[in-house]
This record gives C-alpha cells, sequence and structure tokens, in this order.
DNA sequence: ACTATAACGCAACTCAGTTGCATTAAATAT
DNA sequence: ATATTTAATGCAACTGAGTTGCGTTATAGT
C-alpha cells in the first residue's frame, strides 16, 4: 500500500491538511464549496456572531469594512444562496420583507415572539408569557428531534405569534 | 327620553339597522372603516374562504373577475392595511417574500410546517410528525390564551421549521 | 342638502432580489 | 509544474412587491 503513495495521494493529503488546519476552510471543502476569499469572510462573520442574524446590506457592509476586498452585490447574493443551499446558513424573512441570514445554530433555541399588525412591533414573549414560552420551545424540539431522526439537516424552528397589541387595540380598534 | 329621539337619533338607527343587515358592514362600521364597495368586496372575499390566504395580486385579480369594478392596485394595498390594521385581517410574509392576508380566524388553528432551504418546498408536518405537531398546537393554543387574557386582538400563530429535507440532504449536501 | 374627511385612482418611485454574460480563479487532470 | 475544467466573480440591466404624493370622489356626521 504505501507504495501506491503517489503523487496524488500527496496532494490529496495536502489539501485535507490545509483544509483542517482552518475549520472554516474544512466546513467549505466539506459541503463541496470552492475557498475563495468571499465565502470564507461571510462564513467567518456569521460563525463569529451566532444567533445574530444579517441581511443581505449589512453583511455586504460588514464584510466591505472588515477587509479590503468591496464584494459585490450579486456575488454575495449568489453566495449566500449557495452557503444556505448546503445548510450552512440558516434564512428566515423577517416581517417586513426582508431575508435575514445567520449560522445554522446548533441546539435548536426558540424564541417565541409576537408580531403587531398595527404598529409592527416584534418583540419576544417575555414576563407572563415566558412560562408558555418554554412550553412551546420545548414542544418545538422535540418536533426538530423527530426531524433529524428523518434525516434533516441544519434545523432551527420559528414561532410567531400574530395580532393587535394590547397597546393598539386599546387606542384604536375599540371594537 | 323619548322626546328626545330627534332626527340624530333616527339617522342612527337607521344606521345601525342598516350595518347589522349585513355582517360585513357591520364589521366595517364597528372598527372605524367605511363602507365602500372595495372594502365590501374584500372583507367578503377573505369571510367567504376562511384559511384560505391570498396574496395581493391574488386577491385583486379575484375581486376584479367577481365584481365588474376593476379595483386599483394602490387601493387595494391601503384598504388591506387599514383591515389588518384593525385586526380584520391576518397578515404574514411567506418564504418567498409576498404578503398573504387571510380573515383573522376565530379559532387558533396552528399548522407547523417546514421550509426547506434547498429545494424551497413549504410543507406541512405529517406523518410521522402529527404527534409533534400535535403538541406544538396545544402550546400555542395556551400562550394565545395567555396574551388575550392580556388584550390583545385578533391572535394567530405560525410554527416554522427551517432547514434541508431529507431528500435534500442526501442528494448533494454530503457533508 | 352641506361640509369635512376617509377612501380612491393615477403616476412615479424605492428597494430587495434576479438574470445573462463575459471574465477570473479554484480544483482537477496531464 | 502546466494545462484544463468549471465554479465563482463582477457588471449591467431587469423584475416585482410594495410605497409616496397628490388631486379627485364618495361616505359619514352636521
Amino acid at each position: 500500500m504505501p507504495s501506491s503513495s503517489s503523487s496524488a495521494d500527496k496532494r490529496a493529503l495536502a489539501k485535507v491538511a490545509r483544509a483542517v488546519a482552518d475549520p472554516i476552510d474544512a466546513l467549505l471543502a466539506a459541503h463541496g464549496l470552492r475557498r475563495t476569499s468571499a465565502a470564507r469572510a461571510v462564513l467567518g462573520c456569521l460563525l463569529a456572531t451566532p444567533d445574530t442574524s444579517y441581511t443581505h446590506a449589512q453583511l455586504q457592509n460588514a464584510i466591505s469594512s472588515a477587509t479590503e476586498a468591496p464584494l459585490d452585490r450579486v456575488t454575495l447574493y449568489r453566495l449566500i444562496d449557495r452557503l444556505t443551499q448546503v445548510g450552512l446558513l440558516l434564512c428566515r424573512v423577517d416581517a417586513s420583507r426582508v431575508r435575514r441570514y445567520q449560522a445554522m445554530p446548533t441546539s435548536v433555541r426558540t424564541m417565541p415572539h409576537f408580531e403587531c399588525q398595527s404598529c409592527h412591533r416584534d418583540s419576544p414573549l417575555a414576563g407572563a408569557l415566558q412560562a408558555r414560552a418554554s412550553d412551546l420551545e420545548r414542544a418545538a424540539q422535540s418536533a426538530v428531534e423527530a426531524l433529524q431522526a428523518l434525516g434533516y439537516k441544519g434545523l432551527s424552528m420559528d414561532v410567531a405569534l400574530r395580532g393587535v397589541c394590547a397597546d393598539c387595540a386599546s387606542t384604536q380598534g375599540l371594537a
């Protein structure tokens, strides 16, 4: 077997060595993506701030100011698409219709939130509702585990309540 | 007091009579909205098909073909806004970033669904996941009740799972 | 009937995201 | 190491949902 360690094997080893040196490169390679500077920058930025989501514009801004490469709008869109499709990123559409991206969380932490359709505030369920939120989180967790058992990858859960908040309801909707 | 039944009282009565004659007019009046043909058409259409959501374009199309009035794009947008703000409509943003509207449901029926970030399919949790979905629904129900007790109006809940489905994960994301 | 103003309709605009295509640079094969 | 393949980039032009301004119409209250 050692006799078969030709130049091909050497290069494969070198590649692996290079990849594992940087966990970001390893992730990119593991998902069949090329290790470009843009991909490293985006994934690096998102992995550095878990549970934080960015819009396309915010990401472009963050990358461009951090590195010296300006990074084209469209390139970033397509890069984000690729990272999302392989499950490295989590993408959701917020209440104002813009996509927000973040590193796919490893543990499923659900934060139920309420969107008021009148004042358009989006607030987490807190205070007296904390208990309900916990119930929801528990139920969500087991649903996610069930999906994972079925082969689903990179799961996240989002629980949104919608309606008119107490403030707005008392102010105008005097029904 | 009967002596005070002036012309004002008579007209108020006439208004109420007119309103209660048609439940849609009653709803509009109760929420401080004017009873225009457009408002009647939209609310009528949505109330006639509960649990069914329409995009702006679909609504405009439905209204324009049902009635003979073409109904302006912008007018429909603003009408929808008003109906949503008073809690008569439920608005959510779907995975493709377009708003979907429906009559605010009276009972809170939650249908947990899964959005695949690779194939972009949005499917309800069914089959083996039915049990988990039910758990989620129950937890959601009690959260909604808690909010209603606090004065929130017209509540609805949306539970979304996101990730890469088993199909897509096995096909490409060979990580 | 008279008046105030909510609702309408049109045109022009914004903003997030997309498509086509030529160019560059990783990854692979020689 | 060099050549080849093809993934990824960058630019320009485009799309489609939703918004804003403003003059006009029609509903609600006097």
